[in-house]
RNA sequence: GCCCCUGUCGUCUAGCCUGGUCCAGGACGCAUGGUUCUCAUCCAUGUAACCCGGGUUCAAAUCCCGGCGGGGGCGCCA
């Protein structure tokens, strides 16, 4: 049998973490070009569908190279559906029903035969539910407008369907779904219902949780391929410890058998260790591309080696937004408080001392061999068996106007020697000045 | 309220099916120490959990029963 599994999301929200899951775990069983994976817009509300949430979940998944084969919009497929609606009908399965409320006076209803259903769960295993509790269930608002229900299992069946992944919460459609398959003499397809994911609230990762949506994480700077990682690792295990793992690795590792029952709380702080791995990974070329669109014009206009900065900032990084504020003192003389210069109890004579020392040092490196190595030699010779805070903290504070940054000789490196000792010169100045 | 699912460190989880090798393993986080100033990276060490109560058994995180907790579903939405 040929495996086909589907992501079937209804456009009428932005496209979020839950969903994205539920999706690569479906592309992840499936193993195209082995079997196939199949997207299919559920847009039959007409009121609640939106364009721009169909771009949301095409553009999303696009990103996270989550690809999918053949693709259906539901609405433009409910001529197949009526088709089917009136196979039900007249077979008796479903009937006309006057109502005292709700919109209608009239509804399509489903003739429950209120029987046990029961079906094996490739995660949960037996599912049993007594289905007369459901009563006769609304299959069509008229004979033109089929419902989700109806849609879902006569899809599922024209596109032969062998999985059903989704989450959790579709657990109790699945007896109406299969009574309808029954009734409709269809195949059943195979289920898998997934934990689902949570807000840091443990509740369902829904629209309130706004902060939880696909372009979000893009926003902030996430690699597509550190939230692809992480996102097959929720719910799912591996056999062995490795966590950190390619598309290849995890296409060839994944089954539904590993995968858990409980929910589980998407929890940032992992996502960010996840995106730093995944950025350390990266050459500098290549993360200066995709760090670009997150960067300041100033900062490629500086004639500075943006390679260079980007590789010093690159262990540093959890996520590319972060970018902007880390190396704005490459482009952009910094400005600080005089006393950020001074190393532990150091006076203003100290510090004068040290930054005049420190100048004339830089002033002998000749400017062709202005590397971080040569500066490195030449001012841990002359800094000898003393405390080298006394000489490099004040060096490194005059570069950035920070008390956190990357070295002092790799900075100056890429500063070169002219406006490294301006910046020496403004250090001295501010440092000499009397109030 | 009714129905369904679920319960191992703060978080993600391994182990549970096929009881002993588990005084419970890995990862993130956190803490401490090391690595030519700071921060980060890297390395090392540490921290912390089987929801509770019965039962079965020589032996239970693992099997059975009962509680309790958490989540989801009960639309003329999907």
């Amino acid at each position: 049998m040929e495996i086909r599994t589907r992501y079937a999301p209804s456009p009428t929200g932005p496209f979020h973490l839950g969903g994205a899951r539920t999706a690569l775990f479906n592309l992840l069983f499936a193993k195209p070009p082995a079997g196939k994976f199949i997207l299919r817009i559920e847009d039959t509300d007409k009121a609640r569908s939106l364009e721009q949430y169909e771009k949301s979940i095409t553009n999303g998944l696009s990103w996270l190279g989550i690809n999918w084969g053949e693709f259906y919009r539901q609405s433009e497929r409910i001529e197949i559906h009526k088709k089917y609606l009136k196979k039900l009908i007249d077979s008796g399965n479903a009937y006309l029903s006057k109502e005292s409320k709700g919109e209608r006076s009239e509804v399509i209803r489903f003739k429950n035969p209120k029987k046990r259903v029961e079906f094996e769960d490739i995660v949960r295993g037996k599912i049993e539910f007594d289905t007369s509790d459901l009563g006769d269930f609304v299959v069509a608002k008229s004979l033109d407008e089929p419902l989700y229900h109806l849609a879902v299992v006569v899809d599922d069946a024209e596109m032969k369907i062998s999985h059903v992944i989704r989450g959790e919460d579709h657990i109790s459609n699945t007896p109406r779904q299969i009574l309808l398959q029954s009734a409709l003499t269809f195949p059943q397809p195979i289920y898998a219902h997934l934990p689902l994911i949570l807000g840091p609230d443990r509740s369902k990762l829904s629209k309130r949780h706004s902060a939880e949506s696909v372009e979000e994480y893009k926003n902030q700077g996430y690699l597509p391929e550190a939230l692809y990682n992480f996102l097959a690792l929720l719910g799912w295990h591996p056999e062995g410890d490795k966590e950190v793992m390619s598309k290849d690795e995890l296409f060839k590792s994944f089954s539904l058998e590993r995968v858990g029952k409980a929910g589980a709380i998407f929890d940032n702080k992992k996502m960010d260790w996840m995106n730093g791995e995944y950025i350390r990974e990266k050459d500098n070329k290549a993360l200066l591309e995709i760090a670009s669109p997150f960067l300041p014009i100033e900062f490629f206009e500086s004639g500075l080696d943006n390679e260079k900065i980007i590789a010093l900032e690159k262990p540093r990084l959890k996520k590319l937004s972060e970018l902007p504020n880390k190396v704005q003192y490459f482009y952009e003389a910094p400005k600080y408080d005089k006393n950020l210069l001074v190393w532990k109890q150091m006076v203003t004579s100290e510090v004068l001392e040290a930054l005049n020392k420190i100048k004339k040092l830089v002033e002998d490196v000749s400017a062709g061999g202005f590397d971080k190595e040569r500066l490195e030699s030449i001012f841990l010779k002359a800094i000898g068996e003393g405390d080298k805070g006394r000489i490099l903290w004040p060096f490194r504070v005059a570069l950035t106007g920070r008390k956190v940054s990357p070295g002092p000789f790799e900075i100056a490196e890429i500063l070169g020697k002219e406006e490294s000792l301006r910046r020496i010169d403004f250090a001295l100045n501010i440092t000499s000045y009397k109030v």
